[in-house]
RNA sequence: GCCCCCGUCGUCUAACGGUUAGGACACCAGACUUUCAAUCUGACAACGAGAGUCCGACUCUCUCCGGGGGUACCA
């Protein structure tokens, strides 16, 4: 029925959450205090959640709204609440459950309560509340905030093209009125009821954390099932009861549900009627993380996969570190920073309203900050499981490594961690120090570097360092020897004397430096390697 | 259609109503250098448009334009 809703609109009431007032207590939302910058003034003891549905492999928007979350909490002291919205068992999976608890503590993204460590407002799984959602549910009935309602989809298609109603007008509130004969006579069709929650004919405002206030008109918003008729519960209906039951008082979240937060405001105060919600919590709305073009960031997007920028060889602080420059700065001079300082500085009501997009090149950059401020040991122990996987060490963890992996690892740590940006490319650094063999393919853009001299360099090298003493197989000298032999004597240029050598020695264009790489590998593989390329060339 | 959000360099962002509009990534040039990095110099590059308020607007208000989201018995 449209009247219903341009009944409403040309009223254009107001309802609470202090419309007007400057600040209101109580069960309506605070608002602004003049006393504090403008900003809404937070709770004595912030609680936030961070409850993902575990559908599909953990995405970067979702890490970011954890971060958030969690940040928000360690600035203030507050309590993280972990929860797991698994109510559409048809999506839902354990698979997805699982990797979002290693995502979290790959992070080190830890909880005060919730899934795995429990709490006084357990259980934090849906799955396992469906009492608790059946319980309100039914009071919600009885209060007459909820009502049965019979009509189907097709149904409510049709009577909106009959009444020349836009297809996309949604439900028009038709079982509203219904009878206790019209419904027995439903009933006796054989149909079942979903629930829908009444909504009011007022205006919905409300003062977000991070848009200031933003008012829904009157009537914009339908009313809408919170029960299905099979008594399932949705979304709608247990994420605020959850909320509610959980003492929630902050809620953080992302942008899509921004328009969902009307009728969220709406449950909320019927179960502050009912005496199941404390207050109106205070809502953030985190702007969206965008991919490539104008679009969000997808799940089917590889740069939304957490797990696959960890393959990669993302390090946990640089990737934290790049999610938290999306919509939020810790400062005009500065990007680069650790998760303690965010904490320190971390504040939601600074958080940018406007979309970010994901730079994968800043990303990276970022990270490769954070290789380099590494201890030696911590980036070895971290890149040994990379080097693993790409064959080029014996084991996955430091110390199951030989001692001879480990020298040659200890020796080239400091020479390859300026050099690389993500952990995986530690073993294209390092493979040709680890490995004994006698002749090194070289790469394809290694190969160009060899020009016409090459064959004379090499000749005139493998000459030089055959005679060269076995004890004093050091940098410095091979360095004095070569420059010596190849430059002062040869009149080669540095880049033709010691290009061809670098490519013997290492196959890559891009290696760590070269007389330190001797220096690790010897004087007879080194020999081999020189005489390995100059059969080659 | 209706509802809602967003709008500073290519990208992420900073800027009590008063700045030559700052920083970072990327890109370009240079220094250093045995390659590549790292480091250091420098260059390029932005307030979507129009009104209004004000001595003064990136900042406040309105309109427009542009982009995005919602309009589910998904979350």
């Amino acid at each position: 029925m449209d009247e219903i809703r341009k009944k409403a609109a040309s009223k254009a009431q107001r309802v609470g959450f202090g419309a007007q007032q400057s600040r209101c207590r109580g069960t309506m939302g605070r608002m602004t205090d003049d006393t504090n910058d403008g900003k809404v003034v937070l709770p004595e003891h912030v609680r936030v959640r961070f409850c993902p549905s575990p559908t599909g492999t953990p995405h970067v928007g979702m890490v970011r709204t954890a971060l958030f979350n969690w940040a928000e909490a360690r600035h203030t002291h507050g309590t993280f609440v972990f929860r797991i919205e698994d109510t559409d068992a048809a999506r839902d999976t354990q698979e997805s459950f699982d990797q979002i608890l290693e995502a979290l503590k790959w992070l080190g993204i830890d909880w005060d309560e919730g899934v795995d460590v429990g709490g006084p407002n357990g259980p934090y799984l849906q799955s396992e509340r469906g009492d608790i959602y059946a319980d309100v549910a039914q009071k919600l009935l009885k209060a007459g905030y909820a009502y049965e309602s019979y009509s189907t989809s097709e149904e409510i298609e049709a009577r909106n093209i009959a009444n020349g109603r836009p297809k996309a007008f949604g439900y028009d509130g038709y079982d509203r009125t219904l009878t206790d004969e019209q419904r027995q006579a439903f009933r006796d069709e054989g149909r079942k009821p979903a629930l829908r929650i009444r909504m009011p004919e007022e205006d919905i405002a409300f003062n977000d954390l991070i848009r200031g206030r933003i008012e829904f008109k009157a009537g914009s918003v339908p009313d809408y099932v919170i029960v299905r008729p099979n008594g399932d519960p949705l979304y709608t209906l247990t994420n605020p009861v959850d909320d509610a039951m959980m003492n929630i008082n902050v809620v953080l979240r992302g942008e899509d549900l921004l328009s969902s937060t009307p009728r969220q405001i709406v449950l909320y105060q019927y179960l502050i009627k009912l005496g199941i919600a404390k207050e109106m919590p205070l809502f953030g709305h985190m702007p969206y993380v965008m991919g490539q073009g104008k679009k969000k960031l997808s799940k089917r997007d590889p740069e939304s996969n957490l797990f696959l920028h960890r393959e990669h060889g993302f390090i946990r602080e640089g990737l934290l570190n790049y999610l938290a420059l999306l919509g939020w700065s810790i400062g005009a001079e500065q990007d680069v920073f650790s998760m303690d300082e965010m904490i320190k500085h971390f504040d939601v009501r600074d958080v940018k309203a406007n979309p970010a997009h994901f730079d994968i090149d800043k990303a990276i950059a970022i990270n490769a900050e954070h290789i380099r401020m590494l201890e030696p040991q911590d980036f070895l122990n971290r890149s040994v499981p990379y080097l693993h996987r790409d064959d080029v060490v014996s084991a996955d963890s430091w110390d199951a490594l030989t001692t001879r992996e480990q020298r040659i690892l200890h020796a080239a740590a400091p020479l390859v961690q300026t050099r690389v940006r993500l952990l995986g490319e530690v073993s294209g650094m390092v493979g040709s120090l680890l490995s004994n063999a006698g002749y090194i393919e070289p790469e394809a853009d290694a190969r160009k570097q060899l020009k016409a001299s090459a064959g004379e360099v090499l000749a005139k090298a493998i000459e030089v360092l055959e005679s060269a003493s076995s004890d004093d197989w050091k940098t410095d000298t091979l360095h004095e020897l070569l420059t010596k032999a190849l430059v002062n004597e040869g009149g080669y240029k540095p880049r033709l004397a010691f290009g061809p050598i670098r490519v013997a020695v290492s196959g890559r264009r891009v290696s760590p430096p070269l007389f330190e790489s001797m220096e690790i590998i010897g004087k007879d593989v080194t020999l081999a390697r020189l005489r390995g390329l100059q059969n080659h060339l």
